[in-house]
Parts: structure tokens; C-alpha cells; sequence
RNA sequence: GCCCUCAUCGUCUAGCGGUUUAGGACGCUGCCCUCUCAAGGCAGAGAUCACGGGUUCGAAUCCCGUUGGGGGCACCA
């Protein structure tokens, strides 16, 4: 689809007014993923033209997010140098090796950016969209508008009881000189409207939705400057379409209504237009728009929770974007290989949780333990990380490898292996070790433990096996109760290789913990000493 | 209210007029493996392709309508 002459240029505009959510991520991604399959240019603009809601911060969180997740820009705002933002991980998980904190934004006022096209942050491109404001008046397609923003709600709901269409109702369109003069002088403000044709109706073909028809009748004249001064979105989008000479404008469909006013712009200053495709929305789990009420929507959020970049890439490609073969897991190259926007689906998609955390767990089994350990430094406490060795940690991982499903879940799997702070639970403790002859069992095999050398994961399996036969029990008799002796819960990892990695003192040592526990009357809450770190 | 848009298992999707007893994935159930939990393997339940009309020898696939969902109708983007 590129070409030297034309070549693919696409961008990723969002509004500083919040975090990065699902849904933008959704649309960078499908943007980035377009310029990467056509080897084109991926512009990230900001668009901060909302003078109220637009913040600092969100403009961060947006730079931070991005950059998290990969989606690297050629041309937009800078990311080195200036105040990183520290939103992530959250204070409870302490604090966090610098090479976590990733993106490093900066702030519009003194935005420094990269690309031929800036600047990228819109407010610093109000003389552009004063230009063509201009030249849309000289040649009659706008004009200035003295109504009060009071008189406009009225004129709407006037026609709205006369059952029209609720639309501005032109007043100011055709002012004389005069009238003009005079609405000057009477101090009024003055914004600019452009003047919509009556008649006649606007066509396009989406790359997604196919064949787009809309009558212009329906518009009404809509303002593109504010009385500040400020462009509104439709305008000030398409001059900057234009001007950054975006080929592809990816975007969601809730933009699909606002394409008719933005062809017409583009039509009224002589532009070419961008080829459209609009993505379909994605929905939460009751089908209404995802929205904070659904849970977590906000990329930081996936990203204090655990999950993967990558990971939250491949599951947000599969909304609304599928190959032949229905193939789930991609590596990014192969995203970028296969993504075609004629693959991209025209019905709105729910957002499972569900699905996206089974990747998750996909993806960190494939990796090494080292690497699982690397990418779960961040979820451990600073003190966690001082006192535990490395290869113990790595030890841990390998052992409860296969269940990690979130990062989260590494320090929580990991923590009754490498802290002697941990609870023995009470139905494990009332249904094994208080089962009969469980306690003779225990004792038998604490004292052949003991003796034993040397002590690996052969060994003790060897003991136990030995020691059932002897009793003519099964061997089931003697792994559970030390099981539960060792780690208080019926669940883990493989029992020998977890008695290996606890050694012979820290072994007993709980064993002696556990019959201590069965001498109480309620087992219920048996709390252990003070933390001495760990040992063995 | 008006405009736009969508409609295949609970969910994400494959399917582009006959190869379909509608395929894959998540989730769910069962079995196997097994020292538990997982992971893995196998099997299964789950979709009259929203509904109603056409077109056609033949429709999930094309057309029309209905219903339902979503989006939009701002000096917000």
C-alpha cells in the first residue's frame, strides 16, 4: 500500500483528559501495527485542545503507557530527559528498581518533539488553524458567529418542540457588514461557524465498513473556532491531517459521524482527503461501552496487575482483528506480518477478562525462570529482593513456574517457599495432620529425616516410600501429612523437589512447627514466631 | 426523536452460495497423567448462524423488513 510517492502515514491522536484506556490502546495498536505492515510512519499527536479537561499528567500517562507497551512513535513528543512519572508500581509493593520506571514524558508547554511535521502537541499549532479559518472565511465556507452559547441551547430546543431536526439555526450566516459592525460593537464574542451546504450529501468508502453515505441536511452549521480562540476537534483534526499528511485515519467508529463533517472541511480548503477506517468499539461485559464501571480500563492498571505488554498487544489485536486460521497467540513481528485492515471486523467486541489472563499465563510459561524472575523484581518488596538471593528466587519460580498466571501472583506463590511467615491452613491441618495416625507418621518421618544423607529430593522420596511400605499403608499416607507440615496447605509443588529446596534444618524445623500445632487444642490460627529471614 | 452502524456457541472469532454433521480459542464439564495444585493430553456439553420474508436447484453466506445492541447528534474530543 506504500509507495515512494505515498507513503503510509498514520496517527494515533488521543486527548490528554485521562489515562490511556483499553479502547485507545486498542487504536494505537491497529495504527501501529498498519504503518509497521506498510513500512510507514507512525505519528503520535497530541490533541489538547479541550482547555478544561486537558492535563500534564494524563499527557505522561499517555507517553508512559505507550511506551510501555511498545508502540514506538516516529514522529511525536520526546520521551527522554524530563520528569519521569511515578504512578507505577503502587506504594503497597515498595519501592522499585529504576529500570521499571520507563517512560519519561514531558510536558506540552515546553515540549520537545521529533518529526518534520511539529509541533505535535496541538495548542502550539493555533496559528495553523487560524490560517485556514481564515481562508475558509475569505472564501465564504465559514463565518464569524456572535450567538451566545445561551441562544444556541434555545434555538435547539426550539426546534426540537417543532419537531425539526435540532440544529443551530443559521442566524449569524448571513449577517451584513452592518449587522456584523454591529454585534462588534456591542462587544459580543465571536466564534466561527462553517457554513454546511443545504443540500447535497457526503460519500466515502471506509476500508472497514465499506460504501458511507450522509446527507449534509442533517448538519448543522458547527463552530470549528471557539470565541478563545481555540480550534474544535473537527476542525483542528483535519488540519492537522492535512498538514502532518496523514494517509490513513484509524480511528474508532464512534468518529464515524464526525467523518462527514471533516470530508467537508477538507473539501471547502481544497484538500485531499486520508483513506477512513473505523475500528468497532469494545465493550464491557454488559455490552455498554467499557467504561470504570467495568473494572480495570486503564493500560497502568494491566501493568500494576501483572500482565505482560505483549501480552495485553496480542489479546487487544485479537478485538476486532483475526486471521484465517483463527490463530490466538502472535509474537509482534507476526502481528506486523499478518495485520490487513480488510481483516478487521465491523461488530463491537466484550472484553474478557478471562481470556486475557490465560494469555498471560501462556506467555510467562514460555519464558525462562530467569526471566519470569526479571519481570517479577517489581512486585517484590525492596526488603524481598535485599535478603533473598537470586538463585533462591529463581529456585522458587521453577517450582511454581506453570501456575503463574500474573506477575502479582509470583510473590504470593513464592512466599511460604522463601519466608518462614507463613499460615497453616485449618481445613488442610483438621483434615490431614489430625487424621489418624497421621502425627505417628509425622514423627517417623521427621526422625528418618533427620538422619538422612544426603538430603535431595531422591532421598526423602526414598524415606517416605520406605516408610509407608514398612507400615503397609499407601504412600499417599506419608507425602500428604508432610506436605501440609511443610508448607500448611495441600496445594503446591512437587513435594520432593519443594523439601530439597527447603533443606534438612528448615524441614524439621517446620515439621517441629506442625506437631507443635497439633498439641493445641484449635489449630485454627497458628502463628509462628517473629520472621527471622530466611534460612537453609 | 433523528442519523450511522452491527447481529455465528456464555465470550473472542473462522466462514465470503454448494467441500459445513458450522471450524478454532477462552471459559465450563469429564477422563488420563499424577504426591497435591497446576501444566499437559484426550473427550464432551455448548450456535435451529437474532427473527420474518424473498432471490436461487441450493443461503450463515445475496436482497428487503422487523427486533435487539452499539455509536453519534456540544464553543468535549
Amino acid at each position: 500500500m506504500s509507495s515512494p510517492t505515498n507513503p503510509v502515514r498514520v496517527r494515533f491522536a488521543p486527548s490528554p483528559t485521562g489515562f490511556l484506556h483499553i479502547g485507545g490502546a486498542r487504536t494505537a495498536l491497529f495504527n501501529w501495527l498498519f504503518a509497521r505492515h506498510n513500512k510507514g510512519i507512525f505519528i503520535l499527536r497530541i490533541e489538547d485542545t479541550d482547555e478544561v479537561r486537558s492535563t500534564e499528567d494524563s499527557v505522561r500517562g499517555i507517553l508512559d503507557s505507550m511506551s510501555w507497551l511498545g508502540l514506538d512513535w516516529d514522529e511525536g513528543p520526546l520521551t527522554e530527559g524530563l520528569n519521569p512519572v511515578q504512578m507505577f508500581p503502587p506504594k503497597t509493593l515498595g519501592e522499585i528498581p529504576p529500570a521499571v520506571v520507563m517512560g519519561k514524558a514531558i510536558i506540552s508547554g515546553t515540549a520537545a518533539t521529533k518529526g518534520d511535521f511539529g509541533p505535535y502537541f496541538q495548542m502550539q499549532r493555533l496559528d495553523k488553524y487560524q490560517a485556514s479559518c481564515d481562508q475558509l472565511i475569505q472564501s465564504g465556507k465559514a463565518y464569524p458567529c456572535y450567538c451566545t452559547p445561551e441562544e444556541v441551547q434555545k434555538m435547539r430546543e426550539l426546534a426540537e418542540l417543532s419537531k425539526r431536526p435540532p440544529k443551530y439555526d443559521g442566524t449569524c450566516r448571513n449577517l451584513t457588514a452592518e449587522q456584523r459592525q454591529q454585534k462588534e460593537t456591542e462587544g459580543r464574542k465571536k466564534s466561527v461557524r462553517f457554513k454546511t451546504p443545504m443540500e447535497g450529501s457526503v460519500n466515502f468508502t471506509d476500508l472497514v465498513n465499506g460504501a458511507m453515505h450522509f446527507e449534509t441536511l442533517l448538519l448543522e452549521d458547527f463552530v470549528i473556532l471557539k470565541t478563545s480562540g481555540v480550534p474544535t476537534y473537527n476542525f483542528a483534526c483535519v488540519v492537522d491531517d492535512h498538514l502532518m499528511e496523514i494517509s490513513h485515519v484509524i480511528r474508532g467508529d464512534d468518529h464515524l459521524s464526525n467523518t462527514p463533517r471533516q470530508i467537508l472541511i477538507f473539501e471547502a480548503l481544497g484538500w485531499a482527503l486520508p483513506q477512513y477506517a473505523h475500528l468497532a468499539m469494545i465493550k464491557g461485559s454488559d455490552g455498554a461501552r467499557l467504561s470504570k464501571r467495568h473494572g480495570a480500563t486503564s493500560v497502568m492498571e494491566y501493568r500494576e496487575a501483572g500482565y505482560l505488554p505483549d501480552v495485553l498487544l496480542n489479546y487487544l489485536a485479537l478485538l476486532g482483528w483475526g486471521t484465517e486460521d483463527s490463530q490466538q497467540i502472535f509474537t509482534k513481528q507476526e502481528m506486523i506480518d499478518k495485520f490487513l485492515l480488510e481483516r478487521c471486523v465491523t461488530s463491537p467486541a466484550m472484553f474478557d477478562p478471562a481470556k486475557l489472563t490465560w494469555m498471560n499465563g501462556e506467555y510467562l510459561r514460555k519464558k525462562t525462570v530467569s526471566e519470569v524472575a526479571d519481570l517479577a523484581k517489581p512486585f517484590f518488596t525492596a526488603k524481598a529482593l535485599d535478603v533473598i538471593p537470586r538463585t533462591r528466587l529463581e529456585q522458587a519460580i521453577a517450582l511454581e513456574h506453570e501456575k503463574i498466571k500474573l506477575l502479582t501472583d509470583v510473590p504470593k506463590l513464592t512466599d511460604f517457599l522463601l519466608w518462614d511467615v507463613f499460615e497453616y491452613r485449618e481445613e488442610p491441618v483438621n483434615k490431614v495432620l489430625r487424621a489418624a495416625g497421621a502425627a505417628e507418621i509425622l514423627k517417623e518421618i521427621k526422625q528418618r529425616l533427620t538422619a538422612l544423607e544426603p538430603f535431595t529430593a531422591e532421598t526423602v522420596e526414598k524415606t517416605c516410600k520406605d516408610l509407608a511400605k514398612e507400615r503397609g499403608v499407601k504412600n499417599g499416607a506419608t507425602y500428604h501429612p508432610l506436605r501440609v507440615a511443610v508448607s500448611g496447605r495441600t496445594e503446591g509443588p512437587s513435594l520432593f523437589h519443594m523439601v530439597e529446596f527447603l533443606g534438612k534444618a528448615l524441614t524439621l524445623q517446620r515439621i517441629e512447627r506442625a506437631q507443635a500445632l497439633l498439641n493445641q487444642p484449635s489449630a485454627s490460627s497458628f502463628q509462628p514466631p517473629a520472621p527471622e529471614g530466611l534460612k537453609g
